[in-house]
DNA sequence: TATGAATGAGACTTCATTCAT
DNA sequence: TATGAATGAAGTCTCATTCAT
């Protein structure tokens, strides 16, 4: 997930104009998963991609057009962990790699994760389509894999679709909710024994559950 | 917690002040929920008070006050839960209990649930003071509640915040990212089957995680 | 010059209206002089006056009805000195029983003089038609009082409106400037030594001039 | 006291934008004269200046900012004649010339005149510095001029910054009020032999007084 | 006489966007 | 590619005034 690559057949036939494209969906991101849509200025992103407003707006005509390409990217990185969830590997390996490799996500690319969470809170008037044909392709293969294993016997028959917004809604906290996180225990996932120590509660909760495993 | 109390010392010293500031803040947490701060104008939420922009005003003078009075009601909402977990019951009815209730509040106030995500992933700017004083304070004393279980073995050894974010996480996905699970699985939380099945679901893979029991 | 005299047919039947009447004219005075007819609002007014902003629109029913008679009242203030100006005495103590009762209204009446000159200065749109009436008039007679004592060789053959403006102008100008007098001085005319010492510079001046008399 | 030099950081890299801004200026020192800061519209300066409101927002963040910029030049052009009073030349023709020069001011820059006046009758909210500092200075040197004039027997032991009060409030007069001295003389300082015949009536006044010379 | 509620006409300011160079 | 100038539509807020009690 290389960032430089989504440049969605822009003004790029240089290369000043391609490095431009990124410093701007670089500052984007941030911007937009700051201030959401409306709270964000053209001039507030062009300032931090370091150019003028009007120069910015010779790459990306309107600020929709802008928003849309950042949230493109932030989709991408969504979809990223999904996609390399494996059936081969069995439950207990293949979910503890899922759950980290979304935490670390989480750690990544906090803004990516706090930009998509508000298109989908404000009803994802800009990814309806995609949630319904990507994302629902993707995710209907990946519950397949999971009651395979059930079929198996190699987990507990929890409903699939629910385990995953489990595991998303957890991991996804961290970036979300990190200013929050911050305040009650003074760490966020950039610290290392902190992220550490949230990758092994989250496997150990969702793989074991809290209650004690011998009757009692 | 009835939204009909937090008129905050508003011009309400008539009943008909009282009506128009509470159809003011039920309109205001619908549309901040949905738009945002700046994404909201104060005529929507006029409108969706039936009543004049200009009378709005006559209540709260500026936006910022609308939106911190709204803000304020929510986070009373969100409070509520965790005030009821309770220590004497032990953690599997305790965490039950606080799970259902938690999800309950979802369902009811799923609007309310976005607003207070919306405000924390923009940094809490109006709620810095609040979490870091009463919710720390509150959750302090949760926590506390749940090293007791522990130390008692009646339950494994997690770490309580994690536990606490996990809770919130998931019964919070359930109103905040209702779009995308609608997308997915063509229902929301007004379902009453739905609602139970989550509620199961949930509860099972927290208490009791998604591994097999019997070492299978 | 009782300033509870000019009610113009006000609603006062009932004591408390007329003292009510006199709070608010004083109060608009104040205001009106300080920020003018439109940096005025009504409500500040009131509230000088210690009443509703409603409750002072029942005895002015418009801000221009509380403008027009709040300047009614200045206007009488500001004639006042002129009107003594008395024929019999001769030009010295004429002239300084003038100048001296002028400096004396500006001491006690400030506002009225700021507000008086901010509607000239304006254009005094409000005020047209008495100054080229009553305040005429008025000029008219004492022009001729002064021509009377030019011409009984009692002083020198001056221009008497450009002595008249003369006066106006420097007694106005210790009310109306006060702020950069206070900031050059330290002082006002509410010191006592200095309104002597003001009095003194004036009617010295214009009396008898800054070049020595004896052929320097 | 050329007035397109103050354009103090604006924007006005290219030619066209110091033309702007030098005709914003003076259009807005003829409203704000008029008008006071509150009672003039943004739009009707922008008219008066020949371009549209949001042009001139451009040039202008906010009104505050373009009433600042207005009485900055305003306050140049006060000062200027002070600045040249000549201690060299003594007293008669010294002053002479600083009346006469006022008065010219008054005749070419009425609006400047009636601006200043207004915004220190206001209180100087925007000017109370200037005046404590640059001013402030200035007088006090023009005032050890006068003191050695005086020192010199060259003439009348008057306080000197009475005698600066009474030139500036005199010839400030006949621009501030001139809506008075309209009426009453049906002339202004526009018209050629009256503004002769004010110079000398206020040079002879000042300088020599208005009672006989000969055996008082 | 007094006040709370309601309104409409403004006025300021912001901001995405277009124009011209 | 880049930027200064210009604009119009929108949105917030103010304030005199009216209504109802």
């Amino acid at each position: 997930m290389d960032k430089s690559e989504a440049n969605g057949g822009k003004r790029s036939k240089t290369r000043i104009g391609a490095a431009n494209i990124d410093r701007i969906l670089d500052a984007a991101l941030i911007e937009f998963a700051h201030s959401g849509l409306r709270g964000t200025r053209i001039e507030q992103v062009a300032e931090a991609a370091g150019m003028s407003k009007t120069n910015l707006l010779y790459y990306f005509r309107t600020k929709d057009e802008l928003y849309a390409a950042a949230l493109t990217r932030t989709l991408d990185i969504w979809l990223e962990p999904l996609r390399e969830l494996d059936s081969a590997i069995g439950p207990a390996a293949g979910l503890t790699a899922y759950i980290e490799q979304k935490l670390d996500y989480s750690r990544r690319f906090p803004e990516a994760s706090r930009l998509f969470a508000m298109e989908i809170m404000q009803g994802a008037p800009h990814l309806k389509t995609v949630l319904a044909g990507e994302l629902a392709d993707l995710v209907e293969r990946k519950t397949a894999t999971i009651k395979g294993w059930i079929a198996a016997g190699l987990m507990a028959p929890v409903e699939p679709l629910h385990l995953l917004f489990t595991i998303w809604a957890t991991t996804q906290h961290y970036a979300d909710f990190s200013e929050q996180i911050r305040t009650l225990t003074g760490k966020d996932l950039t610290d290392e024994a902190f992220f550490a120590q949230t990758k092994a509660a989250l496997v150990g909760m969702i793989l074991k559950g809290v209650l004690p495993r011998s009757p009692g």
